[in-house]
DNA sequence: TGTACATCAGTGAACGCGCGTTCACTGATGTAC
DNA sequence: TGTACATCAGTGAACGCGCGTTCACTGATGTAC
């Protein structure tokens, strides 16, 4: 109801020309840092054109109206976070040669969790655009161009692939893999939430990725 | 930023007398209402007083402000969620006598799912509620007795006795009992969140009843 | 049993706020000739 | 290379909206004598 006043932007519009230039990016980019520092409530179209330094109606030229806004605010916050998960990928060392045995299933565990770390790291490093990237129900199968990270792959679909190479190392049998992105999910996205706006708030970093470590265990173990 | 038009009552203030008689209750109620309708945002003081068909200043009699009406709405909404968990904690089968053994132990794991289950009813049941009860940290240690159900107990602790049932019977060793709660809650809660505003939301009941169990197994399992 | 009076629950009217959105416009740009 | 003109990005002003909240008030209630 009362986003943090300090969101208010009271630069007086400089520009030196009339057209402004890129101003759907700018927008957008305005809405993005909204959202960062916010959440999904911060995205105010008027706040965005007032940083844009541009007049209010000026928005319409680029966007349909403030949900319109707010959906490409969302997706480049599902893309952020699909980065995030790949930074975290890239970190797991390759596994050795040789097909299927331990070091394949080494791999595809350690994938497993380096999807879900990156997915809690980023919760808690951009809260803001964690909780506008689920502000509003995003379908697994979305194709979206604008969600996806630099492997073309958005974050659901990180999760899959994981899995995937969990079955195929071995180390999940394949009765279990049907809906165990759901499961996997729940277990991380709960976790998240529960500490970025539930009664986990108060946990310091320490204890909270210590905690993490063993849901991801749990997870591991569970599936 | 658009609560549902439908929220909107305009019924006339009809009364015959001049003093409303329990204002406080019907503006507590009024709120209830509407977050069970439209979650936390739609607990709009004035439409609160608009039901209960009295002038919008008249709340500040009873309650300091918006957000004072909000708090004591959330109370509501977190034992409610206590009574859901209670329910179905009361469909357990009591465990046969005979210390120890199998029998404590079923029981003591089938209360842990109970807590869950009730839990993710409520999420899916009544989720304007659900998401009222969570739009602020809640703290476990919170012992406001507006919070709790019939038992006295609110969610937190409901699932913490669950689990500290589950390390008397044996079923889980003491070394894992520390900050258990914390990864059970975090699957559960995550679960019912994608499923509520997730991309789990189109699930069916069926689906989604049957998935839950299969959440259940996993923190059992890898707790 | 009756009356004066303090209390305080609810009234009536009004504020300022920031929002999203619509209207008719102006003036820089770049294209066609 | 120069000029007329269509395009359309951004302007300026205004709208209605519902919100939370404040003010000075009124009139029913119940208590003290």
């Amino acid at each position: 109801m009362s986003p943090a006043p300090a969101l208010k932007s009271s630069r007086p519009p400089v520009r030196s020309t009339y057209r402004h230039g890129d101003l759907r990016r700018a927008l957008l980019e305005a809405g993005v840092e909204l959202a960062r520092l916010g959440g999904p409530d911060a995205v105010v179209l008027r706040e965005a054109t007032r940083r844009a330094g541009v007049v209010p109606n000026a928005a319409y030229r680029h966007f349909a109206g403030r949900e319109d806004l707010l959906h490409a605010v969302r997706a480049a916050a599902l893309s952020s976070l699909a980065v995030a998960m790949e930074e975290e990928l890239a970190r797991v060392p390759p596994a050795r040669s040789g097909r299927g045995g331990r070091p394949a299933s080494d791999f595809a565990r350690a994938s497993l969790r380096a999807v879900g770390a990156g997915y809690l790291k980023f919760a808690l490093a951009q809260t803001g655009l964690f909780r506008t990237a689920f502000s509003v129900p995003a379908s697994p199968e979305d194709r979206d161009p604008a969600k996806v990270g630099s492997s073309g792959l958005n974050p659901f679909q990180l999760l899959s692939a994981a899995l995937d190479l969990l079955v195929e190392s071995g180390a999940l049998p394949h009765e279990r893999r049907p809906g165990a992105e759901f499961l996997a999910w729940s277990a991380v996205h709960g976790f998240a939430v529960l500490l970025i706006e539930g009664p986990l708030k108060d946990f310091g970093s320490k204890q909270a990725t210590a905690l993490g470590q063993r849901l991801l265990d749990m997870v591991e173990k569970g599936l």
